[in-house]
DNA sequence: AGCACGCCGACT
DNA sequence: GTCGGCGTGCTC
């Protein structure tokens, strides 16, 4: 028995720093430790990590080592892989999952803490003969324990959730844990609900707006195995599961997956890697799954599972679209007679309509009808959106607001804004003039702020307690609502303009989602588009409802350019306070461009908010075939080139959104 | 990220 | 004469 003797170790820490740093240990510490480590003049916690020791640099002590499981080595792999995946700083992505839940010591342990353990002992639901298939499908591979991604298509309201907690039932029955992946948790009261009548006990929870003390409580129960199921937003893939066997992400196409921020990582994508890593099982799920995970499955590197019917008997709404310059509305409103005639049965028949239009506020313009003056953002170039409900114009990219003026900045006239276009706010108005006996009801971020509005609103309506429920795209998804019977969107229209690559797309995505609100139980659901372009594909998707035929054009469409996921993009950012600074940096990137077969350079041009926060923004685009290693290509491409500190390039692999 | 150091403006 | 602004650089 040799006594224990000093040795360097590893240790990665939650900062920016690609490498880890090297300090001294009294024994050999596995990796994975976690450690509490001096940092210049603080202290800090950080994890033993598999990288050799730097056997040169002079060393500082570890100061403690934690009483805590070792990070698991498929989440040590996944950080690094991550990390290069996205061109981030492994210390970056290794923040994702331990910030704010080991590095603060809590005053005190969270009270009526849930750990999340599932009781698999409990009657599954009845299942249609579809379900039962693809639970069965679902079931065999969970307990192949392999790597696999399985596509889980049902259509709205075919029960894919009652599916998928099958397939965990059966993953926490062969001893492993699972996790669920949803792209809001705010609004998942319900699901959580539906959760708990499954499985006797709700699931650990894991999103941004937990307390510490409740993080860490999380973060702990989950790696000592005590949580056998966690449900979260994206950031919980970085949760220290010691044996996960199921990473199952609902909405799969919901562009909310994608972190825009910091290090931009598609949590989707993310998961695949994380079950592979594992060897885990990923399903993915959705009612309009993304051409990314179609192709995938056309392919054969996902299996795919359909429900093509609704569950308990519904029939699937019918769609109409409304033409708005044949049946326009009063001059000053927003609602077509057709559509307020649409509502006004409804609500004869003792049924709810739901108005959607996914634009916030009262107006998106405000203008000054005696000199043409618009109201815009100081910080951003974007305009200011007029809020009633706060009496404020309010930026939408910075939070920027200030009080509507009395008179105009340009020209001082009194009294002289007008209001242009609608948002839910201004619908709500005109619904109560159009409608003064019904019971309204306005759901939007400005006004159900937390999970207890939105429980409360749900309650509202699930009672009967409203007529109209007029919302933003807060109200499109996972609600169930039986006497939800009409549908009607102001503006289908929107979201196609601007020419981003993926508009068509993501409109029917949002659109399909929404109209899946209708009907839901016996009586039959309608759904009305208000649109300028009846003849759009977007539109003729959604009255078909061949979803399949309309991602089949769009593969037409992006294969030949090598759009994605036929090819790879990589967007640069480059923002800087001084304009002109950001334009020179930007042309010095372009000449600076790789080149060769199978890449473009494209820009560089204004970033689609050329104005943010203060900040001048251009932005390029690399585009590049498949079989292109497009992370070592920017890298390099980083490298030679002079960037001053004032100036940043965000990179962005595989942006989602233009905007 | 956080913290120290450092060199220029308007205050007790 | 100091307090403090935040640009720059460093942390094993």
């Amino acid at each position: 028995m040799s006594a224990p003797s000093p040795t360097r170790v590893s240790v990665l820490l939650p900062f920016p720093f690609d490498t880890a740093f090297t300090y001294m240990a009294e024994e050999k510490l596995p990796p994975g430790t976690l450690v509490r480590v001096p940092l210049g003049p603080r202290m800090v916690v950080g994890v033993v990590w598999d990288d050799p020791p730097d056997i040169k640099i002079r060393t500082k002590p570890v100061a403690d080592v934690l009483a805590f499981p070792p990070l698991p080595e498929t989440l040590r792999r996944f950080v690094d892989w991550v990390a290069r995946y996205t061109l981030s700083k492994r210390g970056d992505v290794l923040a994702l999952g331990l910030k704010a839940s080991l590095l603060v010591e809590p005053k005190r342990r969270a009270k009526n803490f849930s750990f999340g353990r599932a009781d698999i002992s409990l009657a599954g639901p009845d299942l249609s003969v579809d379900q039962g298939a693809a639970v069965d499908a679902l079931r065999a591979s969970v307990t192949a324990q392999k790597f696999a991604v399985t596509l889980l298509d049902g259509v709205t309201g075919s029960g894919k959730t009652e599916v998928y907690f099958e397939a965990v039932a059966a993953c926490l029955a062969s001893g492993k844990q699972a996790l669920v992946l949803l792209p809001e948790i705010a609004l998942s009261v319900q699901f959580l609900q539906r959760f708990a009548a499954r499985f006797g006990a709700a699931p650990a929870v894991w999103h941004s707006e937990l307390t510490p003390a409740v993080r860490r409580e999380t973060f702990r129960a989950v790696a000592e195995g005590r949580a056998n199921v966690a449900v979260g937003a994206r950031s919980a893939l970085f949760l220290p599961f010691p044996d996960l066997g199921l990473i199952v992400v609902d909405e799969e196409h919901e562009s909310a997956f994608k972190q825009e921020d910091g290090v931009m990582y598609h949590a989707r994508d993310m998961a695949v890697v994380r079950a592979k890593l594992a060897s885990a099982l990923c399903v993915l799920c959705s009612a309009t799954p993304s051409l990314e995970t179609v192709e995938n499955a056309a392919t054969g590197r996902y299996a795919r599972l359909d429900l093509p019917a609704r569950h308990g008997g519904a029939s699937l709404p019918t769609v109409s679209a409304l033409d708005m310059r044949a049946n326009p509305p009063e001059r000053g409103k927003f609602i077509s007679p057709v559509l307020a005639e649409a509502v006004r049965a409804t609500m004869a028949r003792g049924e709810q309509a739901m108005l959607f239009l996914n634009r916030r506020g009262y107006a998106p313009l405000t203008l000054c009808r005696h000199c043409g003056h618009r109201m815009a953002c100081p910080n951003c170039a974007a305009w200011l959106v007029e809020h009633k409900s706060h009496k404020r114009l309010i930026c939408h990219h910075c939070d920027y607001g200030t009080l509507v003026p009395l008179t105009c900045p340009a020209c001082a006239a009194k009294d002289s804004f007008a209001a242009i276009g609608p948002g839910v706010e201004r619908i709500a108005e005109e619904v109560r003039e159009t409608f003064p006996e019904a019971r309204v009801l306005l759901m939007a971020s400005d006004v159900i702020a937390g999970p207890k509005q939105a429980a409360e609103a749900a309650r509202m309506i699930s009672e009967r307690e409203i007529d109209i429920i007029i919302g933003t795209q807060m109200v499109a998804k996972g609600w169930h609502f039986p006497a939800l019977t009409l549908v009607g969107v102001i503006d289908a229209d929107l979201g196609l303009a601007g020419g981003d690559l993926r508009a068509g797309e993501r409109t029917v995505q949002m659109l399909h989602q929404v109209a899946g609100r209708a009907g839901r139980a016996e009586a039959p659901g309608q759904v009305v588009l208000q649109t300028y372009a009846p003849e759009h594909p977007v539109m003729a998707a959604l009255l078909s409802g061949d979803l399949n035929a309309f991602m089949a054009q769009e593969a037409l469409q992006r294969r030949p350019g090598h759009w994605p996921p036929f090819g790879r993009l990589v967007a640069l950012i480059v923002s800087c306070p001084d304009e002109k600074l950001a334009d020179q940096i930007a042309r010095a990137l372009a000449r600076a461009a790789p080149h060769g077969t199978g890449i473009d350079i494209l820009g560089p041009a204004p970033a689609p908010f050329a104005l943010l926060r203060g900040r001048h923004r251009r932005r390029l685009l690399l585009k590049a075939t498949r079989t292109i290693d497009v992370q070592s290509l920017v890298k390099d491409w980083l490298a030679r080139t002079d960037i001053p500190r004032r100036v940043r390039v965000d990179v962005d692999v595989d942006p989602v959104s233009f905007m």
